[in-house]
DNA sequence: ATAGGTTGTCGAAGCGCTTCGACAGGGACT
DNA sequence: AGTCCCTGTCGAAGCGCTTCGACAACCTAT
């Protein structure tokens, strides 16, 4: 293993001439540099981390809570995973991987070992059990999604309200007055998970400002939970024309029963989805869908947390404003017979 | 931050002997060691992980690099993650997540600048560029997946050429004499991507054995690109009575289009998928399949890796012998009309 | 009683880096 | 010519931990 001392000497300079090369926290001749620069390459040498993270307080990590139930918008969660990754990765970070498991003890165990510098949170609850933490300690964090109290938090995340918002007001202008919701497994609703109580909200207060009526059910993602979902509904809304799904892996099913009932898409039924747009366009039929932008959401998560580790940077909430793609699952709702 | 030397001053202790609890390396007495604990309690004291590091050159940290590309087998690629990230926690290690953008300088990196003690790589091309690094260091490592030539690497990964055999002898058994295999996107054979090349083998070779006829087809995930191929391999081999599918996001597809086809599954048409359980189970039809069993490799990696950590462990190749489970979606060959 | 072994604890060295203060040398001013 | 201020470089002090050798204190076997 290669050290600064050693490139140092190979160089013909001191070693903190070299690290002041490396870090450029104050100005070295552009002969000096190029020498050092030669040896450098020529050596092989690469700084050791933990003396740098010892030395400096730094560990150039930012550790990501994901959640551990591997069942649930899993494509979201990787594609935000990567997200962070490779962006953390322009700025010079390396990104630590922490499942849900652990829970509070893993942010206690981060913080307190200078494991990383900062932290971003996935799949936060309304009251999550480690906010307190969060806000007990100085080191910048991040959260995607939001909880009830987000004083002295940055959150980032989609703007779930006016997603329900603009699904409604869509399908509302296409004249549907009787809008089922089909919505995430039961178990996310249990836990509080803020997107999909946001959602539903948004959903729910458009209806009643627009006059339209609204059912919501949630389900399981899979065919035979959603044919009994969708067996309810009709049966409680049998005039039901325009359908909400934010299950992802309720679409496909749900798709299947109406074809099944030979209702048509979008001629006497329209969908739309809530998901990424990868989904949207690989489904059976092309989804008119608010996306869920998993990327942008990752991007600006490490974004704010490196702010915050320059020192510029606030804790503000960052809602990304949603944005519905007609495609061809939705249609004017069918005349009514008088 | 709490150091060591606080924790022996408020025991009344020497730093070594606290760390000599901590590491449980040489003996301490049952008084001491309980005053020392106490005192670690009282002042919450985390060992700083960098100075850790440089003292005992190991980070207790594993880096995992996955693949870039989000749009393939991710629910595998997650649940894999998962099981690494959670199987290395209970033998103490954390993991550092690296995408596969940076290549090959991703390796040479983690390597020498000490920021992990090993690797684990996923998604490993037949004549992968990274190989000849981790040949070349003495850093453990262990891939998910088989290259080429795996002398002086440890592998693990399920037997696809064993799995591909298990399909056809299913299907053969069943009566099926014209096998149609949906393979991965096109992509994934131009990167000489190992497993789907073994599962072909396995097919190919099974096939041959039992005389039955095979057409394999690449196709890519989603609705249009499966009615596209499903057409041509109809129009080539019209008598396919048996399909094996490989690529997760075809299968929907796939049962979609035979029902809009009028033929029945299992009735007239029998299909065999290869995807984790969860996959086959959700589908429209309880379909027969060779399950992926991911969580079950990434605890196996993360095992091989521990062990090579420890002193003990050897090169080898670990493969998972597959099974296959029978569900609705095969049946007896229909009778041929004479 | 003495030599030899254990057992439990301590002090000190050092891991490889960052960073602070010091300072030599060279303009640009008076 | 002297002062002042940059600019570029160096030496040294630590960051918090592990680990090695040393050594008291005690126990056991002679």
């Amino acid at each position: 293993m290669v050290t600064l001392a050693e490139v140092a000497q190979h160089a013909g300079v001191s070693a903190s001439t070299v690290s002041y090369v490396l870090s450029g926290k104050r100005s070295i001749s552009g002969a000096t540099r190029q020498r050092v620069e030669q040896s450098i390459r020529e050596l092989g040498y690469h700084p050791n981390a933990g003396a740098r993270a010892l030395a400096s307080s730094k560990s150039n990590i930012i550790a990501l809570m994901i959640p551990l139930r591997t069942d649930m918008y899993v494509p979201v969660m990787m594609e935000i995973a990567i997200a962070v990754a490779t962006t953390a990765r322009t700025y010079g970070y390396d990104v630590l991987l922490l499942t849900g498991e652990e829970g509070p003890d893993a942010v206690r165990r981060v913080t307190g070992s200078g494991l990383a510098d900062a932290m971003i949170l996935m799949d936060v609850e309304l009251d999550d059990e480690r906010l307190p933490l969060l806000r007990g300690t100085d080191q910048p964090s991040v959260l995607i999604g939001l909880p009830a109290d987000t004083s002295g938090l940055t959150c980032v995340d989609l703007d779930f309200k006016a997603t329900g918002a603009l699904c409604v007001e869509h399908l509302a202008k296409l004249g549907h007055r009787d809008i089922a919701v089909i919505g995430e497994a039961p178990a996310v609703y249990e836990r509080h998970t803020g997107f999909a109580e946001r959602t539903l909200d948004g959903l729910r207060t458009r209806a009643q400002e627009l006059g339209v009526r609204l059912l919501h059910r949630p389900c399981e993602g899979g065919y035979d939970a959603m044919a009994v979902t969708f067996a309810r509904v009709l049966d409680e809304r049998p005039g039901t024309t325009g359908f909400v799904v934010q299950n992802e892996s309720a679409v496909e099913p749900l798709l299947a029963l109406l074809r099944q009932q030979g209702r048509a898409v979008p001629e006497d039924v329209s969908v739309v989805a809530i998901c990424p747009d990868q989904v949207a366009v690989q489904a059976s039929v092309r989804l008119t869908s608010v996306a869920i932008p998993a990327q942008e959401m990752g991007r600006h998560a490490v974004e704010r947390l490196v702010a915050k580790l320059d020192g510029h940077g606030t804790d503000e909430v960052v809602l990304i404003a949603p944005e519905l793609t007609v495609r061809t699952s939705t249609g004017p709702a069918p005349a009514v017979a008088p």
